[in-house]
Formats: structure tokens, sequence, C-alpha cells
RNA sequence: AGGCGCGUAACUCAGCGGGAGAGUGUCACCUUGACAUGGUGGAAGUCGGCGGUUCGAAACCGCCCGCGCCUACCA
């Protein structure tokens, strides 16, 4: 695998733009990410949330995908059969909207062009630029099996789509009705609830007197839309009002218009808002039109698709709906109906795409009764066959779900699966049907018009997890992979996409899509903003990879990635991380100076550690508890752990600790030593790296690459599995090793010794066990703390003129001639006695109650009683060591 | 209006019933045979407030104060 001529020093510091490419490119060549389909393994399915085809890579993809990358190159090393599946999503409004800025640019229309050629001009786009978005989630190192890339309009997926649509309308859950939707009169589409955004806008509440149709007396009645009342066919009251149950029998003279509008009694008007009068305009209110229903009130379209008042709005006809607004005020002030115009915050609907207020309106749409579906998709939940997290999120998606209304899924415009539904003009006929038909079923004319309305993006979305895998065909991939394991996505589409995926999965496959759904939060800036344009808070997920390393930014984005909490991202933090990526580069870079040269096999010692030198029995336990904690936390999505749990093991325990104390065995003269630390350091390095692969693919790579002995590549390595090796006497020895060189290191701070002055230390511990691990260990303790000598003792006398540290019962003194500062070391004791009998009052006070006693499981109570010795034994040496500085003062 | 979430060291956050933690920053000292993108040591917190449950609360419950987000048919 590995050539001579690529074996090379590593460099000083980790420059990762040559490396990223390299393995890029070799991971592709090597399909490494292709998907495996073997017999008898257990399996791992990951289908990417499809970004838009127009997406430019930000932030939220970039978690997004770093998260579901680290699960698929952790499953991929534990040896399922492990398939991610790409793709991106055709995005009709979004993509239609683009190209029709480009036809702008030209001075044309999609009219201009006509609608083949329009949709020619789409797919022309997406062959040239649709690509982008593809290509930026590979250079995060995405380990998808880019080969099966999918897009929601390609062939097999229109397949699916029209198979789905013919099947739920022969069931009759598809149906073609006339009711009120949200409109966009810029996109000139309906668009579905979710497709609307509510936005506080500061507006007015107009307040207009309608009178009587027999001039006895009028009522009052609000709105924020007085252009509306041009279509108003009615006025609801309440059936309880006392104020109006007189009015059964009056007729409105609606002002304005020549037309005189019936009283209602409706029990959705709220008695106590503005008058409890309500004007009703059925065509241009959702609440209105249920209450036009209720009491069969006409509906009245009084603007057209463009927001434009229509013939029906006499003489305001051709104004712009605000146009008329402004001018309905005017007469209705000046003929004396308006009687107060107040300001009014509320919230405005706009199209999700353009920002344009939405106009709600009735027409003529598609939609599926989602009823049924989303039954099921609720017990699904509710009977755990599919699992959210974090678990908050379960009420939200039962009252979404609860409170359901009917998809509408049509929309007016070009790009997209076209509804296939044909009508016949001879007879009306209307069929719906998977092979386009030629000639009428029933009257078998051929003069048949296809629907020109396309379907929502979502729909296609919906199907997704068995659309990109080949239904309706039984595929093999089908049976492997489907259900998928998990979906990772953004809370934000939890209803547009991840509840639709489940109602469409359990209704075709009879199965649930996804195992597990882990909802992640949305990527803000550091001070908890949303980052936009505008505001110029915007984080390039581009511009941090080239600035900082990808490996960085995926450390960042995992270690960022905790469970139901927005994600502050801060560019400092990416620093840090960086850091890190170039700590582990640097050990091993350490390591390579020792190991360069052996055989591979030298890992072999670690198969008896029992045989091992105290200090690598360490490093072996560590490793293995490592290994189960960050395993365990890639299995529960606790991604944040498993980044600061080896963060925490690469730096403060392999680095900071152990190759500073294996150093001396590494320069050994003495083969036996040398080699089991060589062995050890070998393989706890290759360890680390499979163990953060996931998360940092390319410098672990390199690194590995560069490792002795003839190596598959990491990508495809197996797992670290957790070997036998946790022993908590090794850790508790080494633990208080610790401690000593700690407590050696503070003294030579406090009292200013230089680093590199050598002097003396004395131990003294009554502790037979203690003091005779100490002594095996004087020469370790001494070469890291810069000892001339150390004696350790049980008892013995206690040198004068020195500092102190108190570790545990184990005294530390360093004699320093005259140099100890006495005032300093005797606010330190006072200091550290402060602290203990802080604690020790405490654990007194626990011991010392009798309901704790009773009470407090036995554990606890011995661990205190324990805690107690202790603190009070550390309290005597503290006493001891004030008496004697008192005796030199 | 309802629902959800968040307030822990200067900053960003973890911990979510048994001795207050991490990273960054900060202070002091240090180019010791991988790393100054480094090392060693230190300082730093009435865990938003008030009550309650408990032998024991940062954690559980209630109320309050601040801050986000989502949903909603008060026109």
């Amino acid at each position: 695998m590995k050539n001579r001529d690529e074996q090379k020093t590593l460099a000083k510091s980790y420059e990762f733009d040559n490396v990223e490419e390299k393995w890029l490119q070799r991971w592709t060549d090597s399909g490494s990410f292709r998907a495996t389909m073997e017999e008898g393994k257990p399996s791992f399915s990951v289908v990417i949330p499809p970004p838009n085809v127009t997406g430019v890579l930000h932030v939220g993809h970039a978690l997004n995908n770093t998260m579901q990358d680290v699960l698929v190159r952790y499953h991929r090393m534990c040896g399922d059969n492990t398939l991610w599946v790409p793709g991106t999503d055709h995005a009709g409004i979004a993509t239609q909207n683009v190209v029709e800025r480009q036809l702008a640019t030209e001075g044309k229309t999609r009219h201009d062009l006509g609608r083949e050629a329009f949709i020619e001009r789409v797919w022309d786009w997406r062959k040239e630029k649709g690509g982008t978005i593809v290509n930026q989630l590979k250079r995060m190192g995405a380990s998808c099996d880019w080969e099966r890339e999918r897009f929601t309009m390609d062939e097999g997926l229109s397949r699916s789509v029209r198979e789905v649509f013919v099947r739920l309308y022969k069931e009759g859950l598809i149906y073609k009705g006339d009711y009120i939707v949200n409109w966009c009169p810029r996109c000139h589409t309906a668009l579905a609830d979710d497709e609307v955004e509510h936005e506080d806008k500061k507006g007015k509440l107009y307040h207009i007197r309608y009178p009587f149709a027999d001039g006895s007396g009028d009522v009052v009645v609000a709105t924020t839309r007085p252009e509306t009342m041009l279509g108003d066919t009615g006025v609801a009251v309440h059936p309880d009002d006392d104020r109006y149950s007189h009015l059964a029998d009056v007729g409105i003279k609606l002002p304005l218009t020549d037309r005189t509008i019936p009283v209602v009694f409706d029990h959705h008007v709220q008695k106590d808002f503005g008058t409890g009068a309500l004007k009703v305009t059925p065509a241009h209110d959702r609440d209105d039109y249920e209450i036009g229903l209720r009491h069969s009130l006409p509906i009245m379209k009084v603007m057209d698709e463009h927001g434009v008042m229509n013939d029906k709005a006499g003489k305001y006809a051709g104004l712009d709906r605000f146009d008329c607004r402004k001018k309905v005020v005017e007469d209705l002030e000046s003929q004396g109906f308006l009687v107060e115009i107040e300001d009014y915050d509320h919230a405005v609907g706009q199209c999700y795409r353009c920002a344009t207020v939405v106009e709600p309106t009735t027409s003529l749409q598609w939609f599926v009764s989602v009823r049924p579906l989303a039954d099921k998709a609720v017990e699904a939940v509710r009977d755990g066959r599919i699992n959210i997290y974090p678990k908050t999120w379960y009420n939200t998606f039962y009252s979404w779900m609860d409170n359901i209304r009917d998809w509408c899924i049509s929309r007016q415009i070009w790009w997209g699966h076209r509804i296939p539904a044909w009508t016949c003009k001879d007879c009306g006929e209307l069929m719906v049907e998977s092979v386009d038909p030629d000639a009428c079923s029933k009257c078998g004319s051929s003069n048949i018009e296809q629907e020109t309305d396309v379907l929502d993006t979502w729909f296609s979305s919906a199907l997704w997890p068995f659309s990109t895998m080949g239904w309706p065909e039984n595929t093999k991939e089908l049976q492997i992979f489907y259900p998928t394991s998990v979906l990772i996505t953004s809370f934000d589409i939890l209803f547009f996409w991840v509840a639709r995926m489940m109602m469409m999965g359990l209704h075709f496959m009879d199965e649930v899509p996804f195992k597990d759904v882990y909802l992640h939060a949305l990527v803000r800036d550091k001070h908890g903003k949303k980052m936009s344009k505008s505001t110029g808070n915007v984080i390039d997920p581009l511009v941090i990879m080239s600035q900082y390393g990808t490996d960085a930014m995926r450390f960042t984005l995992t270690a960022f990635a905790a469970q139901g909490r927005e994600i502050k991202l801060d560019e400092e933090r990416i620093e840090g991380y960086r850091f890190f990526i170039n700590k582990l580069w640097n050990a091993a870079r350490f390591a390579m100076m020792h190991v360069e040269e052996c055989d591979a096999s030298i890992t072999d010692v670690v198969n008896s550690p029992e045989k091992l030198p105290l200090i690598h029995q360490w490093i072996l336990s560590r490793t293995a508890k490592t290994i189960t904690d960050v395993r365990r936390a890639l299995d529960e999505y606790r991604f944040n752990d498993a980044a600061s749990v080896i963060y925490q093991f690469v730096w403060h325990e392999f680095c900071d600790w152990y190759l500073e104390w294996i150093k001396a065995d590494l320069f050994s003269k003495d083969e036996t030593l040398r080699d089991q630390a060589r062995g050890v350091l070998l393989y706890v390095l290759e360890t680390i790296l499979k163990l953060i692969h996931p998360i940092t693919p390319f410098v672990t790579e390199e690194i590995w690459s560069v490792l002795p002995g003839d190596r598959p590549l990491l990508v495809t390595s197996e797992y670290p599995v957790a070997e036998d090796w946790q022993n908590e006497n090794v850790e508790n020895q080494v633990e208080l090793l610790m401690g000593v060189i700690t407590g050696i290191r503070n003294i030579r701070a406090e009292a200013d010794v230089h680093p590199s002055a050598k002097i003396d230390a004395f131990i003294l511990c009554a502790d037979m066990e203690k003091t005779e691990l100490i002594q095996v260990f004087v020469s370790a303790i001494s070469s890291m703390t810069r000892l001339e000598s150390l004696t350790v003792a049980t008892e013995g006398e206690k040198p004068s003129d020195a500092a102190t540290y108190i570790y545990q019962d184990l005294e530390i003194y360093v004699p320093l001639k005259g140099l100890v500062d006495v005032e300093k070391e005797r606010e330190k004791l006072e200091r550290e006695r402060n602290k203990i009998e802080k604690s020790l009052k405490q654990i007194n006070g626990k011991l010392g109650n009798k309901k704790f006693l009773a009470n407090a499981p036995p554990e606890i109570v011995e661990k205190e009683k324990g805690k107690q010795a202790e603190l009070e034994a550390k309290l005597g040496k503290v006493a001891e060591a004030e008496r004697r500085l008192a005796e030199i003062g």
C-alpha cells in the first residue's frame, strides 16, 4: 500500500491543504465509500437530507453532514454493511426562481420561452450549476456512496412519485377541490400551510361602520385588510351576544357597494374582541371561508392571481391590493363609514421563498387526505418503532400531528413533477394513470389534456428513503437497507419533511422509514443570533475549511453538537480545535521518531499487559475506558461527549502524562524497556487514530499512512474494541504518583525555583505500600520534576527550612536553604487549611446527622467516612507544617 | 395567548439527586530531546431569584425575573 518514496518525516506542524485533496482522491479511487451488501452482517444506512440543488454549503449543512459522516464512518469501521445515500432536491419554487432571474437579465420571462423550453433551460442550469453543493459536501469528506447520487427529478425517483400519486388517488387519499389556500401573488402558486412564514408586523386596525339595510342603525366591524370588504358576503356575531340578537333578520348595506349582506350567528366569533362583530370574506380568509361554509354564504373573489383587484371589485378593479386598501380607506372616510384607525401589530403570512405577503384565496387544488396517514405515523412514534432524539420533540410532534390539515400538493409552477392527471375535453372524465393515456377511458376521445400543475417539492422528498433505493421494484438495497437506521436533520423541517416521510414510508413500505430521528439545532453566531448576510455574522464553512482545515471544522461542530441546545459557534473555538489537531500531529511525529524503523508487530506486547511496567498498564487501562466511552457516546448520538472524551484522553492523558513518562524508556539502553515502550506507544497511537477517524478523517488517515508496516486504508480499518484492561488498582497507583509529581511541581512554581534548577525533595508517608511504590518510581518522578535527589521514608527527620505540600497522607518537602518565603508559605498553608476545614465541616455535619446515617445508602455513608478520615489526616499534616514554619519564623 | 427551551468562572458550554467541571481567556515562570498551534503552576463561580420536596438540591417541584424559539382562527 505504502510506497517507499511516500515515506517522509512529518512536517513540524500539520498542513492540511495537500493532505485533504490527496485523501479525498484516494478514498474515491479505492471505492472505500461504496456500500457493501454482504450476507450476515448488520446494516447501517442513512439517507442525506437532500440539499436544494440551488444550494451553497452553509454552516447548517456542515453540521448536519459532519454528524452523518461521523456515524457512517464509525459504522463502516465497525464492519457493518454501510450505505449513505447522497443526492439533491429539485426545489421547485427556489430553482424556478433562480432560472427566472437568469432569464430576467436577458429581458425574458418564462412565458416567452413556453413550458417545455423553460424546463429544458432549468435542466441546463442544473447540469451547469447543480453540482456545486455536491462538490462542497465531498470536500468536507462526506463519505457518501457517491455512485448512488440521486436527484428528486431523475427518472427513477419520478417513477416513484408517479406511482405514489396514482396509488393514493385510487385509494381515495388524493382529491381535487376548490378550497381556500395560501396564495403567493408573486410566485403565482399555492403554498402549503407550513410554507407560509409568520412575521409580526406593525399594521393598522380599521374600524368600519356597516349600516343596517333598513336604516335603523349600524354595526362596527374591525379589519386589518379593509380592501377585502369588497368581497364580504356576511357579518358574523356570536349567537350568545345579546347586543346583536335582534339582528337576525336585518340585512347589512355593505358600504362602497350596492350589495346587501346577511348577519349570521357563529361560535367562532370572539365576543370580547373589538365590537364583537366580524366581517366575513369567505374568498380571502381561511376562517371566514369556514364560517361561510357553515352558513352557505357565497364566495366572492375580488382579486386575481397577481393580487390585483378584479371585476367583482367594481370601480376598484385593476388596482393592486395594497393600492386598493388606501383607496378604500379614503372612500370610507369621505363617506363617513370609517370610525377609527388603530395601530395594530399582528402576524402577517409571507411566502417562505420570496417573502411576498400571502393572500388566502380559494382556488382549484389537489390535496392529500393526511389524517389516515398521520395516524399511522403517530402510532409508530408512540409504540417506539421510531425514536426521536432529543426527547423534547415528542410533544411538539404529537401536537402538530393532532392538528394536521389536509396537505395541498399542487403548485402552479412549471419546474417539478407534473401531476399525472388528464381531463377529457369532450366528456369531462378525469383520469389519473401511471402510464400516459392517449385517449379518454370513458368516451374514447383523444381530445384529452394533462393537468398543468406540478407537485409540491416535499411530495417527492417524502419518498426519499425508499425512492432512492429503487422502489417500486423490490431491490436488494431495499431488502438490506430499508428501514434506514437514523435520520439526521434540522428540527425546522420536522413537519415539512420528517413527518411526511413517516407517513409515506409506513403507507407504501408498511414499515417505518427510519428507526431513529436525530434533530439537531440551528447554528447561530457566538451571541446566539441567527446568521444572516445582512447582519454580516455569517460563518462560511468554505472559508473555515480553507483557514483552519476541514478536520478542525468537523471536530468543532462535533464538539458543539450537544443535544437540545442551540449551537453558538465561535470562530475562536475552531482555532482551539485546530491546535488540538496539531497536538495530535506532533504526538504522532514524536512517536514516529521512535517507531519508524520498527516492525508493526512490536504492538504485540499489549497482548499480555500484566507483564508490562505500570505506566503501560495504566495507558492501556485508560485506552480501554476511552474506547468504551466513545463507542457508547456515538451509539447514543452524544456527539459532543465523544469529542470531549477523545480530546481529554489524547491531550491530557496520552500527551501530558504518558508520553512524558515513557521518554526515559524510549531512550533507554535496556532493550526490553525500550521495545515495550515502543510497542505500547504504537498500539495506543493506532487506537487513537481509529477512534477519532470518524470525526477528523484527513489528519488521521495521513498519520496512519506513515506508520510502520503495510496497512490498509484507515477509513476501512476495524474500529477499536475495548479489551478487558481496565484496572482500578493500576489507575490508583499512577494517580498517587501523579499527585506526588504535581506536588513537587507546585512547590517549585510557588517558590519561584527556576525550571532548570536541580533540587532535592523528601517525602514522608506512614503508609508502607505507598512509600514502596514511590521508591520504585524515584527516577521517573525525579526526571519529570527535575530533582537532584528524592528521599522517601515512612518516618524520619523533617527537614527544616523547607516548602511543604500535602497530598493525601503524604508530606512532600523541598528544602530551600534559606530561600523559603515564610510569609508566602504561611499563607499557602492557611489557604489549604481553610479549604480542608470547610469541607470537613460539611462532612462532619452530614455524619453527625442521625437522619443522614439512617436514610442515606450505606455506600454513601462509607464514602463520606473515608473522606472524613482523609481530610482529618491531611489537616493534621497541614497543622504540623504550620507549626514547623512557626519555629523557623 | 399557549407550548418548548435556556439562565453554572470574564466568554462559550458540559454536568441534571451525593465532595462545583472543561475549553478559551487571564496571571506567573519556562525555547527541558513531538508540539510556543507548546510546557508547568496559579487565580477565578451566593450554579438567575424566592419558596418547597429530601438525610442531602446546581440538578426534582412551584412561583417570579430575564432571554430565545415554535405554534395559534381574536378579525
